[in-house]
Order: structure tokens, then sequence, then C-alpha cells
DNA sequence: GCCAACGTTGGC
DNA sequence: GCCAACGTTGGC
């Protein structure tokens, strides 16, 4: 089991688009890294929902339902995507910047390589930041 | 709106 | 293969 983070901007989709959907294809990757990281997800796997460019917060918990498929929204290139279904929202929001400065998130993904939408989460970071 | 960081493209 | 030019992401 593993834990991952994905980037969205609200105004493309937010977490209450993800709440009323239920579920959502995370489609339109079109970095390698971040497509390598939809494909190692496996059925089960959590997810932070987090909510890039306007007041930067991770907003939600979604979870992995099936494995990566072809991104059918990619005219051509081998990009997939993959199922995830709302968990819910997390609130208070943990906001970007109370992310900072703790050594345990060091080491984290979001802010050491800020611009990768799909990014893996460890066990510990992920506990931690629950507890936050 | 600005700009840093990063990725991609294309000339050489 | 190098690197300049350009495009995109995303924090501020």
């Amino acid at each position: 089991m593993k834990y991952w983070l994905i980037k969205s901007e609200p105004s493309s989709y937010s977490i209450e688009d993800m709440e009323k959907d239920g579920f959502t294809m995370w489609d339109g990757v079109r970095n390698y890294q971040a497509r390598n990281n939809l494909k190692l997800m496996k059925s089960g796997d959590l997810a932070f929902f987090y909510r890039s460019v306007k007041k930067p917060a991770i907003v939600g918990m979604v979870k992995v339902i099936g494995e990566a498929v072809e991104d059918e929204t990619a005219k051509e290139g081998d990009w997939v995507a993959t199922k995830v279904e709302f968990v819910k929202k997390l609130l208070p929001e943990i906001q970007l910047k109370d992310l900072k400065g703790f050594s345990e998130l060091e080491e984290m993904r979001l802010l050491k390589q800020s611009r990768l939408s799909v990014s893996e989460v460890d066990e510990k970071e992920w506990e931690f930041i629950l507890n936050l």
C-alpha cells in the first residue's frame, strides 16, 4: 500500500467537483514522472488531493480504484489515467505554508519538486500530515 | 502579474 | 550532445 499526492487547480477540477462526482478518471497528465507515478498506483492506495495555484493546500483524501489505463484524452503518446474515488474533505485544510519548516517533511516530493503533479508520499509523511 | 524552476524543442 | 529559446507550472 502506497500513498500519493495529486494536484489540481480549482479552476479545472476542485475537491467540490470530486465530492459531487464521487469518482473520476485522473487524466490529462503530460509529464513523464507524474505518469510513471500514475502507473505505480494500485487499487486501494490513498492520495491527498492538493489544490494548487489558488490558496495552495491539501484539501481532501481520495482512494485509488483500479489500475492505470490508457488516457483517452491523449491524442498521441503513451499516457495513462487512473480512477480515483472521493473519500473525504480534510477540514481544516492543510495549507502549503503550514507544511513548510518541519524536518519530518524536508524530503517530501511536494516541497522538493513543486511542479510534479502526481507524487509519492511516504507513510511517515502521510501519518505526520494527518496528525497536524 | 511576476518570476523561478523545470520541461521541451530544435538548431548547430 | 549541447544549449538557447520558448512554454508551462505554480508560489507569491
